[in-house]
DNA sequence: TATGAATGAGCATTCATTCAT
DNA sequence: CATGAATGAATGCTCATTCAT
């Protein structure tokens, strides 16, 4: 009932061999550490030619932007199409955006810890629009944790910390999740949610 | 008022330079990650040759899994002095214990973030003996928490959850604490604590 | 008229540099012994890069193993087509053989050399292989004597004992041959074969 | 029967370690030869320190000399001594020598298979002095080859060349021989006699 | 004698990347 | 797009040797 199959994060791109080659990077980078993992290991594991890597992506360090971008991505889709199909309160914004974010980390787990491990291996200019992208997400849920301060429905102070703080919980979700743990998806995110709630001082939440 | 110079991790073995080897190891480990640094690295780091790295660590893993036990010993020291000095309630308990964490990352903020983002590198025996330390701590949180859910200082359910919710967050803190931001390490650690008593719902926190 | 360049173990294999890896590597082990000889010493005799060595073997040991099996392919054959070609009596058998395997240490002296002294270093499967062929070799020289043995021609006791110590002598003559020597290579030939019948007490021999 | 544990090739010397020191470098040598094994491995199976084995040998190269050395002069005594209590005549004399050849390979196989293999690795200057000591052993060998075609007692031709060819198949013995063999040590110097006095064609010998 | 710490040179091997095809 | 061969730089680690004690 809890099982889930990862499913690749990355589609066929209409590009030949790309999205194989994105996956195997994830896989690799996950499995490995950016530097642990070689171009050879990325290679063997998309079934093509170490050289062929270069037709694709002129450097290793664009490689892992690439899948950080792809990552990153999906997270923000998810979190705003949950966010906007909530209703109107924060209460209800700041449950819906945890439950999405705990449902990309479960099924897109090493997407997500590679994200977190990751990025300070970026280059100058990707790390940057990565950060940027970031915040992006961060923005999100400041915004709801700010709603629902003005509102009172969060009496927590500095939106701006709390909301960090809860999304510092989220992310440390991925680096100790697994598949056939006893939660399902559904209760983690739901258990996630109301800590989130509770961290925030919402006087309604439980 | 707010800066406080972070002090070497490891003081002085009685050993010639290892002293000397970790904490450039630490350095090393933490600017450019395990696989990203070199064993030259380290050794310019600690000013003394390669070769004579081996004279006192048998291999690079053996030497981060050193690093990890040194910082990990040190949190632990700290966290067990705090929560001994501290009140009998589960509140107390744990709003020292929040305290002496926090603290720690501030004091020793590189080693907490390689002790997070590069412990899967250790070897396989390494690798037990750091989880089983690590646990130590994980234990100490749950046995507070369990301890409020008992006496009625914590509403929240499953105390092991919750407590490793708390960990995460405040392990999370290394990620982003910078030593020139906005607040002291007292509030900090203040608004960590208060941080984890309302995720923990204890009704007299706040 | 005693001279006779010595010619390349390893002709051309229809792969890049892989003949002249495999002569440089038998050069270099020739020279100062397998763990004498480094990588690069056989990359600087073959002409490339280190790197690219390993394009084409994975390790030093493998390639030790690929250039002692070249070795022993040649002696091999040059063993079973001399052989073939010898009258049916062992008396001539015996010569033909010894004579060919004279001439193969004159021409491949320096392959003759690292067979017998590099074979040890050789990984545990390489080993056990190339023993296995080197036994087939044995084989020839026991089957030989038996079937002197048998006829009468041979009237050495034990003739598997016999035939071992025919070959070590002949083993022999590369650890001691110069090309400059006062015997041109058909008389060293016939002069082994001479030793080798007398040893194995062939009445009709001398 | 046939068992005889090896023992070891050097006496005490009268000087702190060096017995030690010398036997260990030839278990070392012999194990993985003289540039497969290092310094370290002789001062472990010597029980001592590193740095201590400079106190007794300059070098690792002076000390596989000094190895080689006593291997040969054990070899030369025994050699000398078994031709001086034989009779006069030169099939005696030849049997009796190669008797107390194939005993020293038998008593000290490890050191004959050092002495064959690692001479090549000496300097040039212990490399002369090793040549010339072995050449009286040859000149030993050659003289009793030279009596008897005198005499009559070989009719074999050029007594060096046969000489030398006995001597290859002798030391080849130390390379096959195992103590748990077929022969034990006195048959098989019986049967290397023969097999000498065969190839000298020695018309009495059989 | 004996040791532990130190060192510079060297080792086998792997790396990201390039290039001719 | 795809490949195999090629390369220079770097990696972790070991070496014989030295030296202060």
């Amino acid at each position: 009932m809890n099982a889930r199959s990862t499913v690749s994060l990355v589609g066929d791109t209409g590009r030949g061999n790309e999205a194989a080659i994105l996956n195997a990077a994830l896989e690799a980078f996950g499995a490995k550490g950016f530097h642990g993992a070689s171009m050879r290991d990325v290679a063997r594991g998309a079934g093509t030619s170490l050289s062929n890597l270069y037709n694709y992506f002129p450097s290793k360090s664009r490689l892992l932007a690439e899948v950080l971008r792809h990552a990153n991505d999906e997270l923000v889709t998810r979190l705003h199409v949950a966010v906007d199909e909530a209703g109107d309160d924060a209460v209800s914004r700041m449950r819906e955006a945890v439950r999405a974010y705990v449902r990309f980390v479960v099924d897109h787990q090493l997407a997500m810890v590679v994200s977190t491990n990751e990025v300070r291996y970026l280059d100058g200019e990707d790390r940057e629009r990565l950060v940027v992208d970031r915040d992006a997400t961060q923005a999100v849920f400041e915004q709801i944790v700010a709603q629902g301060a003005a509102s009172g429905e969060f009496r927590t102070p500095h939106p701006a910390d709390a909301a960090r703080t809860v999304l510092s919980g989220l992310a440390g979700v991925a680096q100790w999740y697994r598949p056939d743990g006893r939660l399902s998806r559904g209760q983690l995110a739901e258990q996630q949610a109301r800590y989130a709630l509770a961290l925030l001082e919402s006087p309604l939440a439980h």
